[in-house]
DNA sequence: AATGAATGAGTCTTCATTCAT
DNA sequence: TATGAATGAAGACTCATTCAT
């Protein structure tokens, strides 16, 4: 079978199991399940994926990549203000991340095994078939990938006065980050918090993203004086 | 048995299985190491919790109850401006983060069951076990009491002009919140990206505080003129 | 408490028990879910009956006694001819049969029993705890209570010319019963047959009943000679 | 491994489970104990088995087929007369069930299961591992061959003369079927009353399948001595 | 008589993984 | 490459029964 071959039935099996751990949950999804929907035996599944989370980590390593194509996709147009990439990038983020639960799930976990990988303690801890595992080494060479051009992002900005000049590219753009991750953790249950809190997706969505550009650019108040220095002419 | 010794003996089970689900895990935590480290019968634990599930529910009531007496502690201290409170606030909760990292995942799991537990489209994959378990419930009428109480704080901000008054205190509390939200979830990787990003912990944090705090209060440029003008007249 | 007290606490649990019993069966009833309806603890109904399966022989013994009552009540009513008792018999027991599913199933269970209990072989496989229950050994003392009134019956027809005088009234009996046995066993799966074959419940039993009759009095053709002397006169 | 061969395994692991079945019982049989003894993994037991119940439903068929050669057989012996093949059938149902008595509760339980699977109400109460065997599917499509043939015989037995015209075949056969079914039920404990009912399997045997085909063919006895004493007027 | 907390043996079932072919 | 039979460790949960009070 030529190598093209191999790497057409490793994609199949991979797709499959994107799309069963997206219906069911890597849990409930059993190997046998992952086999049989791509209409191969048990056996040759584990040709070529060493086991269980070696799969899940080649589908960490698919989400990945599709969200470091996103952050490129917005990246690579040009004419657009840092911040106003940033906007984007939140709104494509926010996006990604509600189209995509399984593949943001994934993320978030290796994350978490990052996380575990740093702490000299834990990482003893951490599965070894996870850390055996090709695409988790690989992860672990991309995982900033989505970063440095977030923070480049930023960069722009500042450069183009977009974006407050006396912030740190870095330490912006991980808080902004912070904010993406933190908004869809609380996107469901805020969207249905009813009677007393009267914050819904509709309108709350607007207005984080507001105060994302507002904390990046400096805020409204920030104008008003300028109104007002104005009459003074 | 006075109701006070089942009351003793339930809450020593719970500290069990609070320290072994922080050391060992939920799913490598079996049922059988939580009735031997309280040195009682398996059977004895499932008479005062009705199954694994329920018992980690009862976790999770136990860490909202935590999370909520932070929030708590925090706006019951007079004299405070609610910018500083919701910076108060920051501080305590990202502590809170660190110091029971379990706790915390519970209450993250929590939110995401809430999440399913809204859609009615979702709602029935949720485990039995889960929706009939009596602190599962109790979580449920009391998911927003943390909430409220930051909504207070911002309110306290709007009022006190410490916090910019344009701003919506539900939708800037829960931004607020994404932001701390996101900030525990990134903080493991960020703090070792090493090389080519310079960004660390310790200077991340402060950055991230002064953000969240120029977010809410407007930046520094935009309030000086004010100060100015206020003088003024 | 005076005795009588006792026997009213004791009968409590009994109908509590039957109801279980008949509404969930033997094994899905729980000792627990006994003392809960009967609104006392479980440790008392330990008290009253020695363990899950003396409390069903109890039930054993009260279903036995109202099938014996069943066939008093057939048995005392003066004037009527042997054939016809039996035919009187075979409606009610199969009224109660149907009445009474557990009862029922009780006694077939304690046929069971007996049958093990008399094979020296397989008397040690059953339950001790059954065979150390009072009430168990009171069913052995009056298990044949209803076969002798039954013998009775066919007696009487044999004396009164209704049955026919060749026959033995014990083996009469016993195969009188046998259908009766085998008749509730197959009612419910013939009553649904359907389509190819055409038996239903509402004319299966007469015809059961009428050939019940003719085993015992001789058949049709057996009387149209009396017919036709009849009306020689 | 050739399908022949998973269907001796197959065979082999049914075959250790009667045996087991037989000897102690459903319940007191372990999957493990079935393993053990067929000498494989419990875990392979569960491959060819999905489940104890539907392990026990394939006991059933097998059981279920059995009971069906008996009829075939008979049946298939030309030269007989209907009324005799009832009667060798009755002996030959009889020997059956006191040789296989495992083989016989189970195909009782079966019927059981049909009558409250015929019931709408009690449907739903039944194991759910029963109905989605695929042998109790297949059962359900067998069950009425065993009675089909029965009604055969009665209908031969109807055209040549040695059954009443007068009776249904169906009612007939359904009530002979009663008889043998009760037989059985009662045979164990009739054969050791012992003292006062005189009655014992020597003597009763006979006497029933006397009775059983004075029931279909009619009695001559009966007639004559009523005729010769009609005649004494 | 009465309570109810406490026991613990008992079992079905799942599933990732291996390996002979 | 490919199969699928075979493994076996692992674990949640039940419930009749007891016994200290």
């Amino acid at each position: 079978m030529p190598s093209s071959a191999r790497e057409k039935k490793s994609k199949l099996i991979l797709d499959v199991a994107i799309k069963l751990f997206t219906h069911k949950g890597y849990v409930a999804t059993k190997m046998e399940d992952v086999a049989k929907e791509a209409g191969i035996s048990k056996g040759l599944t584990y040709f070529y994926f060493k086991n269980k989370e070696d799969l899940y980590m080649a589908v960490t390593k698919k989400a990945f990549d599709e969200l470091k194509s996103i952050f490129r996709d917005i990246y690579k147009v040009k004419g657009k203000s840092g911040l106003q990439m940033i906007t984007d990038l939140s709104h494509a983020y926010i996006d990604f991340t509600q189209a995509n639960r399984m593949y943001y799930a994934a993320i978030l976990n290796f994350m978490d095994l990052v996380q575990q990988y740093n702490h000299e303690s834990l990482r003893a801890e951490i599965d070894p078939q996870i850390l055996e595992s090709e695409h988790f080494q690989k992860l672990l060479e991309i995982q900033h990938d989505c970063g440095k051009l977030g923070i480049q992002m930023i960069s722009n900005g500042l450069r183009d006065g977009s974006i407050r000049p006396e912030l740190s590219a870095e330490i912006a753009f991980y808080t902004v980050w912070s904010m993406l991750i933190g908004y869809e953790r609380l996107m469901g249950p805020v969207g249905y918090e009813g009677k007393e809190i009267k914050i819904h997706l509709e309108n709350w969505k607007p207005g984080f993203i507001k105060l994302l550009q507002d904390m990046l650019k400096g805020t409204v108040q920030a104008t008003k004086p300028q109104v007002v220095q104005a009459s003074l002419f």
